[in-house]
Parts: structure tokens; C-alpha cells; sequence
DNA sequence: GTATGTACCTGTTTGC
DNA sequence: TGCAAACAGGTACATA
């Protein structure tokens, strides 16, 4: 799935290919994808008609391309979403979702979504070429300059929750899932129940940090494997998946000591850890 | 405001 | 063999 590396990357294709290129039409295929948009299908397709793309810009996993009037077309890629660029004799992908037509850039390609289950979608922010107030409430990535570790360090302690659910808690910290929680967590040699209020300083700094790096590790990865005439996030997270400690490791041996490692249900999705680096707290939260 | 739980989606895998 | 249940999980929204 689509993790914050993948969407940069996916981000860096789109600054490569369509920007300069003008919106002549836009096809709706399915209407869920563009949910968000209060406009409905017809007038989100209107509204994007003669419009021209000026930039690519991402937050966490979200991503917007800046359009000439302000406004930006705001996306996310959910869980299985994808964002082509495509020639215009391309067939349909199975789950084709958006077609916007491009005409000025790159011999007159198509940007398409494809998303399989369609948690992700489009929307048009108005006014949100700097930073769509939709999501403003969404953190900075541990990625982005200007993200402030010492802000975070206070807030997460000042939190009465796990330390698991504050990494993926987007109003501290954005661009982390699931897979690069536990990942962060493994490194760190912490179980995610671990109550935040009792996390000393240093402790949760190194968690931030070893979430970072796992970012950048995978970015790194994504990015080398990329630089097609298309924007994809297929094959990108597969390269990553064998640098993983932790995720989807359940009964395999611990890199650091050699015990197997457990499965636990959690918040309707899983978490792997280690039962030997990383305790499971008296009462986990 | 804060903390927690759940619905939304569909293709694939697992289990009886 | 066939069908049902489990599973994947980011986000918005509901609830207390």
C-alpha cells in the first residue's frame, strides 16, 4: 500500500510530468473517488476543465497539484490508489476511477486514479494552492524541514494514550502507518502500548528519529527504482518490504535476538513485535 | 478539547 | 468443492 515514500515518489513523477500541462477534460468513472468534492461528479469535471497545473505538492500522504487559479486538485491514494500518467491509447485499467485529460505536457498523456477498494479519492480545494485547508489539520511528515521534534516531544507527553496510536495519530505526526509504526517501535525497542505519559524525553526523540529513518531508508529505495513515463506505486513498497524488521514477521526469529516474533490484535488491524526487545507493558494502552 | 471505537471499500486468503 | 469469514488499513466521523 501506498506509504508516505511511495507517495513522494509518486509526487516527484507527477513534478516531472504534467506540470505546465492544462486540464482539457475530465472523465468520472466512479463516483466514490471524488466523494469529498461537494460539487458532485459533473461539476468537480467542470471545474477542472481549462485549468493549468502549476506545481506538486505533498503533506504526510496527502498530495495537491497547485492549479493557475488558486486552487489545488487535492488527492490521496488510500489504501490501493494509483496515479498514472498514461498515453491516451493506454487501455483502461481494471479499476480506472478519474481520466483528466492533459494537453501541453508530455505529448498530450492522461493522469488517471486507479484505486481497487477506493479509500483514497480527489477534490478540488479552493484556495488551496498553498496548503488546502482540508487538511490543515494534518500535521508536518518527520521528512518535511520545518517539523519541530521538540513540539512533538512535549505533546506526545503531555498525551494520556500508547505510544503506538500518538505515531499514527496525524495531528502529532503525519506520513506514518501501520508497517513504519512498528517498524519505528521495533528500532526503538518499544512495545506500542507503552503509555505515553511515561516516555521520557529522550526516549520518545529517538522513537521520532527511528521513524524518520525508516521513511528515509524507504525513500531511498522507492526512489531509485523509479523513473518511468508513468507514475506508479506498484512494485515500490515490494522493494522495501525485505528491509522490514518487524511488520508481517510473526513467528520469525528477531534480528537482534532471535526470538520469534508475536502478532497482536490491534485497533482492528496487527502489530508485530518482538517479546523479548520489546515488553508488553503491565496494562498496555 | 481529548480519547477511543467504527464505518467505509473490494480482492485475496483462510477455514470449515 | 463451495461458501463464508477474515484480512488488509488511512481517514472521517461518532461517541463518551
Amino acid at each position: 500500500m501506498p506509504e508516505l515514500p511511495e507517495v513522494e515518489v509518486v509526487r516527484a513523477g507527477l513534478e516531472r510530468h504534467v506540470l505546465g500541462a492544462t486540464i482539457t477534460r475530465v472523465d468520472v468513472l466512479h463516483p466514490r473517488p471524488v466523494r469529498r468534492d461537494p460539487r458532485g461528479p459533473t461539476g468537480f469535471a467542470d471545474a477542472l476543465a481549462g485549468r493549468r497545473i502549476v506545481a506538486a505538492r505533498r503533506r504526510g500522504k496527502y498530495l495537491w497539484l497547485p492549479l493557475d487559479n488558486g486552487d489545488a486538485l487535492l488527492g490521496h491514494l488510500g489504501m490501493s490508489g494509483q496515479l498514472l500518467v498514461q498515453p491516451p491509447d493506454a487501455p483502461d485499467e481494471r479499476h480506472l476511477r478519474v481520466r483528466l485529460v492533459l494537453e501541453g505536457a508530455d505529448e498530450g498523456r492522461e493522469l488517471r486514479f486507479v484505486d481497487q477498494r477506493m479509500f483514497g479519492g480527489l477534490s478540488i480545494s479552493e484556495g488551496g494552492a498553498e496548503l488546502p485547508p482540508e487538511i490543515a489539520h494534518i500535521a508536518r511528515d518527520p521528512l518535511d524541514a520545518a517539523f519541530d521534534d521538540d513540539e512533538f516531544v512535549r505533546r506526545v507527553r503531555r498525551r494520556i494514550s500508547g505510544v503506538k496510536r500518538q505515531l499514527l495519530d496525524q495531528n502529532l505526526v503525519s506520513g506514518v502507518g501501520n508497517i513504519y509504526a512498528d517498524e519505528a517501535l521495533w528500532r526503538a525497542q518499544l512495545h506500542g502500548g507503552r503509555a505515553t505519559e511515561l516516555i521520557s524525553r529522550p526516549k520518545a526523540r529517538e522513537l521520532l528519529q527511528h521513524a524518520r529513518d525508516v521513511l528515509n531508508e524507504s525513500l531511498a529505495q522507492g526512489g531509485t527504482s523509479f523513473d518511468a513515463l508513468y507514475v506508479s506505486t506498484e512494485g515500490v513498497s515490494g522493494l522495501f518490504e525485505r528491509s522490514l524488521n518487524a511488520y508481517g514477521r510473526e513467528g520469525e526469529p528477531c534480528y537482534r535476538c532471535g526470538t520469534p516474533l508475536r502478532r497482536e490484535a490491534w485497533m482492528n488491524r496487527s502489530s508485530y513485535s518482538c517479546p523479548a526487545c520489546q515488553p508488553r507493558p503491565r496494562h498496555p494502552r
